[in-house]
DNA sequence: CTGAAAGCGCTAACAC
DNA sequence: GTGTTAGCGCTTTCAG
């Protein structure tokens, strides 16, 4: 390994010069500037980072905490908030929970004591049994993700479900659908509430009633995907039901459920959308993918991504100063194939 | 942030004692360790790692650069070499490179910098251009993930795409099909080329020829979705031949691209596989999404994650002694719905 | 068995 | 302007 030293000696100078050139720190006469980068280029030098960030109290290190990467918008993400940290020249480290608090909580020990500048952290619970646990335990900038909640201590940014709920709705009942049925997810969390409450009181607004048989709690557990739910919702809407109570629309709280469903559909040659519209939430890379392609609502994941990292800066940058606050970023619709106007 | 140095004045000791008791360097007192112990817990002291892996010359920390993450293969790959890291106490640094070779360094560059213990590789570019290049910046036990080459300095891990190849043709000649097509992505890439090989090669042996027209290469560069490829594909394959030359199965040289030709198929209300059988590589999670599932050769991924880290702590311990080895991953025919027996 | 001291590679006061 | 010195938090000789 090549450090300051070498790069003094060959220079004939002390290494505090060699880093006030490194740093900009212009006090530096522009001859011994000169015989110093001329060194460090003809050794190839590149400062240490690990030495920088234990002097410095700053590791240039992101934190980012996810669920899973098998997931497409956790996966685009990641790749969105790698890119902006590359570019504000930090690096990002990966930590993947699968849903486990104790997991969870080792790497957020593990991320701090390798001095991350800040975390970025999609947690692996609901905001309600998190809060005396986890919060102690972080005392980094900190940007929660997808499940934010006010303590006026992190920053949080998520996506507006309930607007993706009501944008849903209300792109369906303009389609003149009457008859529309919906999954939702477990409703302890409140993304999935707020997606479907969304829709609930947008449908209501256009004058919809949307009937109970017509709303599919999935089992959301992690150990059933989410298609397969899909699956099993669409047989949930049509088996043993007249002609007249099978829905013209479907809605699903999320892609991968919407999946399913078309799937279930083909398989019992149901025409989309001549027969069942069928709509999701998200905007997955898969949503294009499928036939037909998918209707649905879309995350501003570039947009979050580049938010997340900022906030992140800033409260780096502004330490005490820094006033939490929740970004909640526009849904947008995104018309595909797999939506039309009502038939029937 | 609570150190050593805390520790120690509450336990009445000295930091190296603390040190020792945290190292199990069995040379300490049982007494005095129980009140170190104590002191620790008291504090909730964690040793801090960047000061460790200034010292210690081992950051615990493996280095990842793939192209990127919005492919199901990349982000399932980083998910399980994130998973044996973490296992073995290692933390994992991300970078993307977008296949842009200048990116690929300056990650390279800056994970070097960050002493990562090893670095797992996925290149940007075919092994031909890299070689001199890029190859005397990596000074850090390293792995390369799916393009190998041999230098007996670096090991390398791939699937063996070679095989997988021929297991598609082995798989569709075994279900009556004779006019089969296929797509290649650019036959610059070795990987491309050895599935490619392995499928005409294996179709050979069966005594089957396919014919030129029915091989068709896409515009795989990255500015093309490969679905659409997909379905440009499908297109080729069918518009303006007679019925006799209208292949009865096609084979996509990866998931992706597969399920483009099944969505042109779809389009043209052609019946799968009844009319025509569709088979990909790659075994993505979409595979199971779509109607009807794909059959395909599976990568695996969550071996190859194993191994890589494998190597690299092998590399790591072994140091000099090391000798550099190319891993060949086995492929596994996964029979889904999307193929069937040749009707014609 | 334990403490003192040196040093990992770097930066920042403080002299000169 | 530049060199000297101290110190980030840790481990590891070396004495005792």
């Amino acid at each position: 390994m090549i450090t300051q030293k070498d790069v003094a000696r060959l220079a004939g100078v002390s290494v505090s010069t060699v880093s006030r050139v490194l740093n900009e720190s212009s006090l530096v006469d522009e001859k011994t500037k000169q015989i110093v980068e001329s060194a460090i280029k003809k050794l190839n030098y590149k400062p240490n980072l690990v030495a920088y960030g234990l002097r410095a109290k700053s590791s240039k290190l992101v934190g980012l905490i996810l669920p899973e990467m098998n997931h497409y918008t956790y996966a685009s993400f990641a790749q969105f908030v790698e890119g902006s940290c590359m570019e504000k020249g930090y690096s990002m480290l990966l930590g993947l929970h699968h849903n486990e608090c104790e997991l969870e909580k080792s790497l957020v020990d593990e991320f701090q004591r390798r001095n991350v500048d800040g975390l970025i952290l999609c947690l692996a619970i609901d905001e309600q049994n998190l809060s005396n646990n986890l919060m102690e335990y972080i005392s980094v900038p900190t940007v929660m993700y997808e499940r934010t909640f006010n303590n006026n201590r992190m920053g949080g940014i998520r996506f507006d479900n309930y607007k993706a709920g009501k944008m849903a709705a209300k792109y369906l009942a303009g389609l003149n659908h009457k008859n529309i049925a919906c999954t939702v997810g477990p409703m302890g969390m409140h993304y999935v509430q707020d997606r479907f409450f969304g829709f609930r009181d947008e449908l209501t607004v256009q004058g919809i009633e949307i009937k109970k048989q017509n709303v599919l709690e999935c089992d959301f557990n992690y150990r059933v995907p989410n298609f397969v739910s899909g699956e099993d919702a669409a047989r949930a809407f049509l088996d043993g039901r007249s002609d007249r109570d099978i829905p013209t629309a479907i809605w699903a709280h999320n892609d991968n459920v919407a999946s399913g469903v078309i799937k279930e559909l083909h398989r019992r040659k149901i025409k989309i959308p001549e027969e069942i519209s069928v709509m999701g939430v998200d905007n997955i890379g898969l949503t294009d993918m499928i036939y037909p392609s998918l209707t649905t609502i879309g995350q501003p994941l570039k947009n979050m991504a580049e938010k997340s990292v900022e906030m992140i800066m800033e409260e780096i940058e502004l330490g005490e100063e820094y006033k939490a606050d929740i970004v909640i970023m526009e849904p947008e619709l995104i018309i595909r194939e797999s939506t039309g106007k009502c038939r029937s």
